[in-house]
RNA sequence: CGCGGGGUGGAGCAGCCCGGUAGCUCGUCAGGCUCAUAACCUGAAGGUCGGAGGUUCAAAUCCUUCCCCCGCAA
């Protein structure tokens, strides 16, 4: 099958590489390469680097609104276009340039979580389980018909991470096996009633507010990390907190507590550190940490 | 030239501004105490203070440069 794939960051990564073994990627669109990191170099998309290192043509038109863009895409003639964490939206002639259209993979189990961020807000929300969505892309944000979905279970040690990754692997083999037998699949359209959606994550939500009972900090630790990662402050560093456990036990909301290791007082229950990085440093275990680095006991947060 | 923090025995930190005996919490090893223990007591080993230059009677500490790690921002 001619296919062509958009997409950019390493989420996409995993669905490109298994179509390029089995399909001709024609061409890959992504995200052009912007300044960032430190010293703000300018970095290629890992879409990018791959297409680029498999000898495949890469496109990074700023939008795809434009006509000529548009017709410059439909002359590729492909068989259908799959699209995985892009980042642009797809007008109409985009579309509907190909026989079998655009196929998105979401991380979600939808109509549950549309939008932009739903692994995290999956972990965040306290679902069960999440997982992907292969459905067609329609101009309506993540509203399209569905081909195929896969669960994934969310437990205590899923991270926003982890489950990223999983999704991806999980994403890649769906995206392949629906394109197997996309001719004999009649798509199934999404339930209205039960549409949520998944929040862009803004950074003011990585400050963590204490007056929040522990077990919802603990889930906003897990699916914030890596990124964007949940802090505090304390003596004007910032202090992110990359795991915890909910212990049962009460303190002013806020409170430094004496005891084993960093405990925290939430608004209802205790907020057990264990997993910790100081700004500029490492991260580390909370114990380790705290062998050199003392939280004077009662302050508050 | 985006802003900033850091590299000190095995781990985590202090000391650096105001050069002059390498410190703290823990780990390790030996011994003691104990029914026992991650408890307690005593003792010991273990460090080119990231690398290279420089200033100085003297550099972890001041200056120059290089390497590495990380936070913010994007």
């Amino acid at each position: 099958m001619k296919i062509v794939f958009m997409g950019t960051p390493d989420f996409a990564l995993p669905a490109l590489a298994a179509l390029h073994k089995k399909h001709t990627v024609v061409c890959v669109y992504c995200q052009a390469p912007k300044e960032a990191g430190r010293g703000q170099k300018v970095l290629k998309s890992p879409v990018q680097v791959f297409a680029e290192q498999n000898g495949i043509e890469v496109r990074t038109p700023k939008s795809l609104r434009q006509p000529e863009e548009q017709q410059k895409f439909a002359a590729l003639k492909a068989d259908v276009a799959v699209v995985a964490a892009y980042g642009l939206i797809l007008p109409k002639a985009v579309i509907e340039a190909f026989p079998l259209g655009c196929l998105n993979i979401h991380g979600s189990l939808l109509p549950r979580w549309r939008g932009a961020a739903p692994i995290q807000r999956a972990i965040e929300a306290g679902d069960a389980k999440t997982g992907i969505t292969i459905m067609q892309v329609v101009e309506a944000l993540d509203a399209g018909a569905m081909y195929q979905k896969g669960e994934i279970e969310i437990n205590r040690q899923t991270t926003g991470g982890i489950l990223h990754d999983q999704m991806a692997e999980l994403g890649a083999r769906m995206i392949v096996e629906v394109l197997d037998n996309i001719q004999s699949m009649r798509p199934q359209p999404q339930d209205e009633s039960l549409v949520t959606y998944a929040a862009k994550i803004d950074k003011s939500e990585a400050k963590l507010d204490f007056a929040l009972p522990a077990e919802v900090l603990e889930r906003k630790i897990r699916a914030f990390n890596p990124y964007p990662g949940c802090y505090f402050e304390y003596g004007g560093e910032r202090f992110k907190i990359l795991q915890s456990e909910v212990v049962e036990a009460d303190g002013a909301v806020g409170e430094i507590l004496a005891g084993e290791g960093l405990r925290i007082a939430c608004g209802k229950n205790v907020l057990q550190v264990t997993e910790i990085q100081r700004q500029g440093k490492k991260a580390m275990s909370a114990e380790e940490l705290l062998r050199g680095f003392r939280f004077a006991t009662g302050a508050r947060l």
